[in-house]
RNA sequence: GGGCCUAUAGCUCAGUUGGUUAGAGCGCUGCCCUGAUAAGGCAGAGGUCACAGGUUCAAAUCCUGUUAGGCCCA
């Protein structure tokens, strides 16, 4: 690989990486070690678990946001590999739909339906091909580059001839079942161009227009009222009163009749001021409810209303509001989602008398032959001769137009293609109940909610690429229609061979067929499937299931999956369509654990979009900070189920506090091990026998194997992350910063321990960071191990053991840590350099009489003090004690008396009170005139000394510091001085750490007291071989001079 | 209009089963330390924990409502 120094022992790591330039090294070691295929063959024997692909759509460029998934994807199978489970990872590309014709158009320069027709099906969808296929080139770069181990090769493509095949199998199940039918759906609608449009293309043509308000007397003819009152209803749209087919009201909405005397109308009652104007008086009311299906007489009788079909009668409905209108909504099945929707459930008819032109059928009277928009005139004046019209006004608002010729649109019933979902509601709620969503509100929330209200699949477009829809109709009796389930069955009933066939538009729909005895040809609608359902049919598609060989065992064996994971826009979509077709299909969702993923904005906090200029490219962005930074990110900052900000600022973070913090410790391993020629394998202490420090990295290590594991094994990668992150924080600036002395000894217990720790620690932070990881694995942890296996992801998950996991030892140095934190803030305030040793420190704390010498040294070398005496010795009139309730533990004995016995807790003794405890283990305080005894737990006790001291307390702990300096104690501090002037003079120098110095000195005064009396230690501390005090006029090499201690001195690097 | 999520320091975010000085990192200022580190330590500035009620001895935390932002659906 790179320019790495071969040792008998471990390769040397240097201090200095360039970290994307390491990853590529990285991918190209796998790449020639076939690794990630080793990998599968090596668990091949294991208990499979099972992972989905959500295919991404293979259009447009890959976002930072495909990379959030795809580490996802990537983190649990690689830890799930690590414990010996078999994970399969296919890829997936998602190939059709109306994104990628809609891109093609773009660049065609297209301008909707008719354009492609005239350019020809069949060259349309092999451009829509070609485009596919460009932009998977470009997801696979992005997936390679982020170390997302995942079987390109094998991927499946929703456009595949067996995967359209697989798809066509599954609608035959869902047709035999009688789920899959045809009927109505209401879309936006242009009637020039003859096509339905999107919801972005309904977005962008609204225009403001003034149309007709028309308030309309429908008078009632049953129900209370009937012959006495009429309904009143509003609408803008009067074209579409002709097919009126009921009036909706809300049923928890009070109606009132109100009458000016002349005459009795029915609207809701908080608008009757707004709809009627003044001078009527309300004479009755009720409950929207009870007005269900009083009749009425319809508007107009242009229509001939089918042979025993019910309607005009007043139905109730949820969606009507009284915030416009009369609270009384006219209902036209044909020209409205809503209206649909209602009709359906009462099983009215649906009249539509307009044609897909937009113009009235020619059989309907009065109006037959006119455009919608134009025969509003005529029906107003016809409502206005019959004395129905009650007002009539202008009403200015935005329509919808097409944004292509400006046409006013109208919404409009046209023939789809639904699967009834609605007929399988309680089983998708009963797979949703076993399923484990993280986080876990999505589960009720969001997705239990859409399921609730679930609504029918409306499956057909009316498109071109696509997976065709496979029914095929008699053109002479439209009831007789065939679901065909592969290309053999097509080509049985065909007659002809169509093995090799392209299963698309146009190639399928030049396909027909007859029936013996049968009048009329079949002949296949026109429409294609919703991308959705081709994705959603991916557990057994994937294999080309059940056509292609071998793909019945294949799928068994890989369903349902153990774990997908997307963001959290699939819960309307993947997510939803692969519970839903496989519930069908299979009997069960395909799935049992889903993490539910947030979005990821731009650091502006916005969403990234080429408009706004803040978009961050995935490859540009890991090729500056690498993959490992980025997968880092999104793992574990912030809580990757909500909406995260990602930025420079972030991944530089990440970088220089978690990787390259565990770089340098390893670098640090590699350094004084190789100066010490120490390998692991020889002769090591136990770890019971090691100091104390050791033991408490151990158990900390043992910890942290079982923390991480139980987190990994619950989707937490966030915890995962933060407990990795303190780990190496831990393992740096404590146990390296405190053990560095006994590295520079090479002691072998320190570089064991440290060893131990790093190769563990590796193994726990290789599912995440899986580029670092492997270089450690080969510099740090192959070299010195003989039976490791050649790639960290190769190697087994690490094992706790519990034996050396020591609560009370975490207790302790926790504790150290903390007099040490408070010592530091009391020298600092002394303005006392740390540099100069101080004779002794007071202690008081909790555990502080029990804690081990070993780690009072800790407390001592950190703060540089000579020695300790326990605060609680010092005489009491030299301490100042205070006592304060520990509410916590208070409140659970005591409840609503807490803050009463705080308070006593306050007033009391409190020289007296610490007194008791410290002797007899309790204390007893007055609260309301009788004694209360308390425990140590439930009090907080602070001793601080009087006079004289540093001192710092928190929380019941305090540190004083003794500020007397003694001669002695200058002339060592003077010692500590010159010490760290030969250092920095070696580190200017450009020495090696390990450069024997020759060192000639010379000062006066004090400071020569001081470097003859320690003149022994300092030699040895700078690694002088030579140590003598010499004039140094004329000497040889740079003469350095602090003027502050009077020490001048010059050193040579000294030969062995 | 409905469902869900979010609101804590200038910024990014932690904050366990409610417990009395609300934390970390980044950034800023000053000082210190340095035989690994792009590091580290100490101190300072910076918070009415979105708002209003409620429950409780005790609320950033539980409940209700409001506001703002986001996502999805109508």
């Amino acid at each position: 690989m790179s320019d790495r120094r071969q040792t008998p022992g471990y390769t040397v790591v240097l201090p200095h990486v360039d970290l994307p330039a390491m990853e590529r090294e990285i991918l190209a070691f796998w790449q020639d070690n076939d690794t990630f295929a080793r990998s599968l063959a090596q668990t091949e024997g294991g208990e499979p678990w099972t992972f989905y692909e959500g295919p991404p759509t293979a259009n447009g460029q890959p976002g930072v946001h495909h990379v959030e998934a795809r580490v996802f994807k990537d983190v649990f199978p690689r830890f799930r590999t690590m414990q010996g489970r078999h994970v399969l990872r296919k890829a997936g590309w998602d190939c059709h739909g109306l994104p990628v014709e809609i891109a093609v158009e773009k660049e065609l320069g297209f301008n909707g339906k008719g354009d492609i027709e005239a350019f020809g099906v069949a060259q349309f969808n092999a451009r829509c091909r070609e485009s596919v296929e460009r932009h998977v080139g470009e997801f696979e770069r992005m997936t390679e580059r982020m170390g997302y181990w995942v079987d390109m090769s094998a991927a499946y493509r929703t456009m595949d001839p067996s995967y359209v095949e697989s798809v066509w199998w599954s609608l035959k199940q869902i047709f035999d079942k009688g789920l899959l039918v045809q009927d109505y759906r209401v879309a936006p609608y242009c009637p020039r161009c003859g096509t339905g449009l999107s919801d972005h293309e309904l977005a962008q043509g609204y225009e403001t227009v003034v149309d007709p308000s028309v308030y309309v007397r429908f008078p009632l003819t049953s129900g209370p009222y009937a012959g006495t009152a009429s309904l009143l209803v509003w609408t803008t749209t009067p074209w579409t009163l002709v097919s009126n087919t009921a009036v909706a009201v809300r049923p928890d909405v009070t109606y009132v009749t109100a009458t000016d005397g002349v005459e009795t109308l029915v609207v809701a009652d908080p608008l009757v001021g707004q709809a009627l104007g003044e001078g009527w008086t309300v004479v009755d009311r009720f409950a929207g409810a009870e007005m269900e299906r009083w009749r009425y007489q319809r508007p107009f009788d242009l229509l001939d209303w089918p042979a025993g079909a019910d309607g005009h009668f007043v139905v109730l409905a949820d969606y009507v509001t009284t915030e416009d209108g009369t609270g009384l909504v006219h209902q036209s099945p044909a020209f409205g989602a809503d209206d649909l929707a209602v009709a359906r459930s009462y099983q009215l008819p649906v009249l539509n008398p307009v044609k897909p032109d937009g113009h009235f059928a020619d059989d309907v009277r009065e109006v037959g032959g006119l455009f919608f928009k134009t025969a509003d005139k005529t029906l107003v004046r016809d409502l206005e001769a019959r004395g129905l019209m009650f007002r009539h006004l202008a009403y200015e608002h935005a329509y919808p137009h097409c944004w292509r010729c400006h046409t006013a649109l109208l919404y409009y019933a046209l023939p789809s293609w639904y699967i009834r979902t609605t007929q399988v509601k309680d089983a998708l709620l009963a797979e949703n109940e076993k399923t484990t969503w993280v986080p876990e509100n999505i589960k009720w929330g969001r997705y239990g909610d859409w399921l609730h209200n679930n609504i029918d699949w409306a499956l057909s477009r009316s498109r071109y690429w696509g997976t065709p829809l496979p029914i095929w109709v008699n053109d002479q009796d439209p009831s007789q229609r065939v679901c065909v389930g592969s290309l053999a069955e097509l080509g049985e009933l065909a007659g002809r061979d169509l093995s090799g066939t392209d299963p698309h538009r146009p190639f399928v729909d030049d396909i027909t067929f007859t029936k013996h005895g049968v009048p009329g040809t079949f002949r296949r609608v026109p429409e294609v499937i919703d991308g959705w359902y081709d994705s959603g049919s991916m557990p057994f598609a994937q294999w080309g299931y059940p056509h292609a060989e071998g793909s019945v065992e294949t799928f068994e064996r890989a369903f349902p999956a153990a774990f997908i994971s997307e963001a959290i826009d699939q819960t309307r979509g993947w997510f939803y369509t692969l519970m839903a077709v496989n519930t069908i299909v299979h009997g069960r969702s395909s799935y049992e654990n889903v993490v539910c993923l947030g979005h990821i904005l731009a650091e502006d906090g916005r969403k990234m979009s080429k408009h706004l200029g803040n978009i961050l490219e995935p490859i540009p962005l890991m090729e500056e900070h690498g993959a490992d930074a980025l997968r880092w990110f999104m793992a574990a900052s912030g809580s990757p189920w909500q909406m995260r900000r990602v930025g420079h600022g972030v991944l530089q973070e990440i970088v220089r506090k978690t990787l390259l913090t565990y770089w340098n410790t390893a670098s640090f391993l590699t350094l004084y091990a190789d100066a010490n020629g120490w390998a692991p394998g020889g002769e090591v202490p136990a770890p019971a026998q090691r100091p104390l420090l050791d033991r408490w990295m151990l158990s900390e290590l043992n910890r942290l194997v079982s923390d991480v594991t139980a987190a990994f094994e619950v989707f937490d990668t966030q915890r995962a992350g933060r407990l990795l992150a303190s780990f190496v924080e831990d393992l740096s600036n404590w146990y390296v910063r405190r053990s560095r002395r006994r590295f520079w000894a090479g002691e072998p217990a320190a570089l064991a321990t440290l060893h131990e720790s790093l190769a563990t620690l590796t193994l726990l932070m290789a599912p995440i960071v899986p580029f670092v990881t492997e270089r450690l694995w080969q510099d740090v942890v192959r070299p010195v191990t003989h039976d490791a296996p050649e790639s960290v992801h190769l190697a087994a998950w690490p094992q706790a053991d519990g034996a050396l996991v020591d609560p009370q030892l975490r207790e302790q140095v926790a504790l150290v840590r903390r007099l040490v934190e408070l010592g530091r803030a009391a020298r600092a305030a002394s303005k006392v350099r740390g540099r100069q040793p101080l004779g002794r420190a007071l202690v008081g704390a909790p555990g502080w009489a029990t804690l081990p010498e070993e780690l009072r040294r800790e407390v001592a070398d950190e703060l540089n003090v000579l020695a300790f005496e326990p605060l609680s010795s010092a005489a009491g009139e030299l301490v100042d004690h205070s006592v304060k309730g520990n509410f916590r533990a208070l409140g659970k004995r005591f409840g609503k008396d807490t803050p009463t016995v705080a308070a006593a807790l306050a007033r009391a003794d409190a020289a007296a009170l610490a007194q008791s405890l410290r002797t007899t283990g309790t204390a007893s305080v007055l609260v309301d005139g009788s004694p209360v005894t308390v425990s140590p737990e439930e009090v907080v006790v602070t001793e601080t000394p009087r006079e004289g001291w540093a001192v710092e307390t928190a929380a019941g702990e305090t540190v004083a510091l003794d500020l007397t300096i003694t001669p002695q104690l200058r002339r060592a501090g003077l010692a500590r001085e010159a010490v760290r002037l030969v250092q920095e003079a070696r580190k200017a120098s450009g020495f090696e750490v390990t450069d024997r110095i020759a060192l000639r000195w010379s000062a006066d005064g004090e400071a020569a007291a001081a470097i003859e009396e320690h003149g022994a230690a300092i030699a040895e501390e700078v690694l002088a071989r030579s140590f003598e005090k010499a004039d140094l006029l004329g000497a040889e090499g740079p003469v350095h001079r602090d003027d502050g201690l009077g020490l001048a001195f010059t050193l040579t690097r000294s030969q062995q």
